[in-house]
DNA sequence: TGTATCCGATACATTACTGTATTGAATACA
DNA sequence: TGTATTCAATACAGTAATGTATCGGATACA
């Protein structure tokens, strides 16, 4: 009982490794099975363990389910700050427009989750939260946090590139995000890669080259 | 025996509704538990049947499934037909580029299926095409075909608006699209109505003025 | 009205999944 | 090294869902 770091347990670091390997094995029965449709069971032997584990970590799917949300929105930022630091230099190096949102969409998308899995994931993740009450509080408070952040390097993106918004800045982020979307959707029929083009022709459709004085 | 109408059987008329029944039962049922998780019973009580009776018309949910996304594009592409036609008539009438784009779309959501259980069934029914192969090749000749219907109307409606689009085309649809998608969603987890106002900012961002002699 | 047929209800067998209670091996600390 | 504790494995009910085989009331046609 020597609580010498906190409150926390003694093993702690099997029991974080066990987590761990039970959410990424989820992600893969997830975008296999849809989250309704996943067996606990059929985790856990993708993880290597059996049943006992699970329900020794979490008390429920629903709580795995959580912890995947707010383990992805930490993910997804850190890609997205990534991405507005690659685009800044590319700004310095004087790139074009066009330059600038291609390197930074390259840069967020090797960041953070773009691969089957996990695009098939995030859109079960977020209709699982549309429709089960008790996720739904949480992926919402997460999602604004996400939105607000990302809202906050968009713009910062766009001035550093020299160019403003043509459309209300609010309306600007959601054609983003709807757009992002879309294209997730189209490489999860067509053949695989995510295709950062239609994400760029929104951009320059919906920005100019800054009038004020700045740069 | 009596072949006098085709092949069709005998009693065809109460089969009919009894599936039509059954269809209409699941999409509530899908919406509330999602398509995987929707046991057949429950749908079958939704109707006011057994289990006899689902087993009677369908092999299995996926046919059902199907079934529905076949109904579910026609009902679409209907939808779509007459907003158009609203549109034009606010054309010949002179309104503004902003009054036409925002009737065609009241129409389109009036027609459509713009409730809130329709909106999450349709996501579903994206995503289960998505991950299961049986359903995927069908899902995707229907889309195939809905996506050319929309774009000969969405190119109709545009130039009797007296506009033209400033991005390709292709990308164009592709990102009404998607803004459609989103609002959809928004409209899930904020409290219901659906919003067409980014739709026109979109609309009104892509397009400009015809330089044509049309009009 | 009688009779063949259709179609949904009922009953049954089987499988899949969940969640809990208990056990036993691995780990940390004296 | 011995001992207490942690954590995953195992065992055990219990429930839910599927699919099939059979039955019986309703419907069409003579």
């Amino acid at each position: 009982m020597s609580d010498l770091l906190g409150g926390e347990a003694r093993v702690t670091t099997r029991r974080a490794q066990t987590r761990d390997k039970l959410m990424t094995a989820a992600v893969t029965v997830f975008a296999d099975r849809g989250i309704i449709g996943a067996p606990v069971e059929e985790i856990c032997e993708a993880a290597g363990f059996t049943r006992g584990a699970f329900y020794s970590n979490f008390p429920d799917k629903d709580a795995l389910v959580l912890e995947l949300i707010r383990h992805e929105v930490e993910i997804q930022y850190t890609a997205a700050e990534r991405a507005v630091e690659v685009m800044k230099v590319a700004a310095s190096a004087g790139r074009s427009a066009e330059e600038m949102v291609d390197v930074a969409l390259r840069a967020f998308d090797a960041g953070g989750r773009s691969g089957r899995e996990w695009i098939l994931t995030q859109q079960e993740l977020r209709l699982y939260a549309a429709r089960e009450p008790g996720v739904r509080a949480q992926y919402l408070s997460f999602d604004r946090e996400c939105a607000k952040q990302f809202s906050t390097l968009i713009a910062d993106a766009v001035s550093h590139a020299g160019r403003e918004f043509t459309v209300p800045f609010e309306d600007a982020i959601s054609l983003l995000r709807a757009t992002h979307n879309e294209v997730q959707m189209e490489a999860l029929f067509g053949h695989g890669e995510v295709d950062s083009h239609r994400l760029r022709v929104l951009l320059l459709a919906i920005t100019r080259p800054a009038t004020q004085s700045g740069h």
